[in-house]
DNA sequence: CGGTGTGAAAACCTTCACAGCG
DNA sequence: CGCTGTGAAGGTTTTCACACCG
């Protein structure tokens, strides 16, 4: 999920497992809160409570970090926020341009948490002439006509991609041949980027499928009725066939060819 | 990540994995867009290109479906549109209610995949009554005051959080307890709820942060000595140590405890 | 005693490689 | 022949359970 090319070994950089390095922030926003409220040490137990994660995994975790904590005792929040902080590269600033600045740019321009945490927007950037000089959340928008100009003063390594679907890949080409290595999409597309470039993608309507998948599972489990009579008004909506099967006969489940509502 | 709360046997709904449920909206992405281009078969390869992943998993993945291919030539893709269109719950309609109409959650309701794919917006709501009423996106924002009431007659069972974190909880429970079991969390907080929920987060900070940990990487794999010096200037900035301990002789990495940045 | 740190086991996911079908 | 579907192998992540230490 990290990358947008194919191919990629999944290179755990240095040891530290792609899956804990996904967690850390999420002990880091923890930790955070328990050191504003002055906790000076906190348990893997009730910092996984904390986190939403389980105490055993927190602990492996941390073990890949290094031996922070006390036996007996806990761990010291303010050394695990500054340990945490240095091992994700948070203890320097991170400029980062935003391109697209429609509602979507905008809501992330004036997003709070990313000052907090090392990020700071260098610069907001739209292709729309009537926004140039625009400012939005204080910050005045620039044209992206300009946009390799942007990057290559402000050292920008990190962008930003809200724009259309239909924009993104010549926006993320632009961002990295002008030196961009790491890139947020938020567009409903695939990018595809050299080696070495770095991709994550945030998409909403992903997201809301997913929720949609086991919402549909946990209907079917309640009335099961109700359930065979869906897969039949279904079956009568849309039911294209393969190219020259027969309708009825061919299509085969894992497990059988029941219709794929049947409780555990 | 789909849970809020810590435990889950992570319940494999029906036998197909959670990771391949995750993929689904891309590939029914990637053949909803071959669809509008009339392309009447694809071969697995083709369709894993289009979807950013490889062939032999998309294979695998569709083979938790069924056998919808052809051998020798491909899958259909409007049959397997439907198909996974269908094992995903899009067949029907989803109500969803959006809490929270600051700028994200105004972006959100004007977010065009939403009604593409099964998702009806229902509500917008907010607690702010300078917002009830209001327009935003075609919708008029109503009062958190009437929240239960519009989820229970509209029988939603979606809701997006997309309130500052504070309140998030409160609005979580509020949801949950009107009917909601499906929750995608836009605050940046871990929300905890009972069984039989499934939250779903999206957090840019997290993302960014994931983003910065491997640009640093990238940065200490080209210079190394700047990397030494960062990581002394580091340890000159903020260097807590563990309560009681020595800070030189303590701090001990996985594998020696050389700072962090030595390339592979 | 209480809680960390960690080998070992289990679960899960990805990739390989090829049998078998159209 | 070309491509799907899938056992088997390999890798990663999670969980268990307990030795060990403050």
């Amino acid at each position: 999920m990290a990358t947008g090319r194919t191919h990629r070994p999944a290179t755990r950089s240095r040891g530290i497992p792609e899956a804990t390095v996904a967690r850390l922030p999420l002990y880091l926003r923890a930790l955070t809160a328990l050191s504003e409220r002055s906790v000076p040490t906190v348990s893997s137990e009730e910092l996984a409570a904390a986190a939403g994660v389980n105490s055993a995994k927190l602990r492996k975790d941390f073990s890949y970090l290094g031996s922070y904590g006390t036996r007996g005792v806990g761990y010291d929040v303010e050394y695990l926020v500054y340990q945490i902080s240095r091992e994700l590269g948070l203890t320097q600033d991170w400029p980062v341009v935003i391109v697209g600045i429609g509602n979507l740019g905008a809501a992330l321009a004036g997003y709070g948490g990313f000052a907090s945490r090392g990020f700071r927007v260098a610069a907001l950037i739209d292709a729309d002439p009537a926004m140039t000089g625009k400012p939005v959340a204080g910050i005045p928008v620039q044209h992206s006509d300009d946009l390799e100009k942007i990057i290559e003063e402000d050292g920008v390594s990190i962008g930003v991609i809200a724009t259309p679907a239909g924009v993104a890949q010549q926006v993320c080409d632009r961002l990295v041949a002008a030196g961009v290595t790491s890139i947020l999409n938020f567009a409903p597309t695939v990018l595809s980027v050299p080696d070495g470039v770095d991709v994550r993608k945030v998409d909403l309507s992903i997201e809301l499928q997913i929720l949609a998948f086991h919402e549909q599972r946990k209907a079917g489990e309640e009335s099961n009725a109700e359930a065979a009579a869906e897969a039949e008004t279904a079956a009568a909506v849309a039911p294209p066939a393969p190219r020259g099967g027969t309708t009825g006969g061919s299509r085969k489940g894992p497990d059988g060819d029941v219709p794929a509502v049947m409780p555990a």
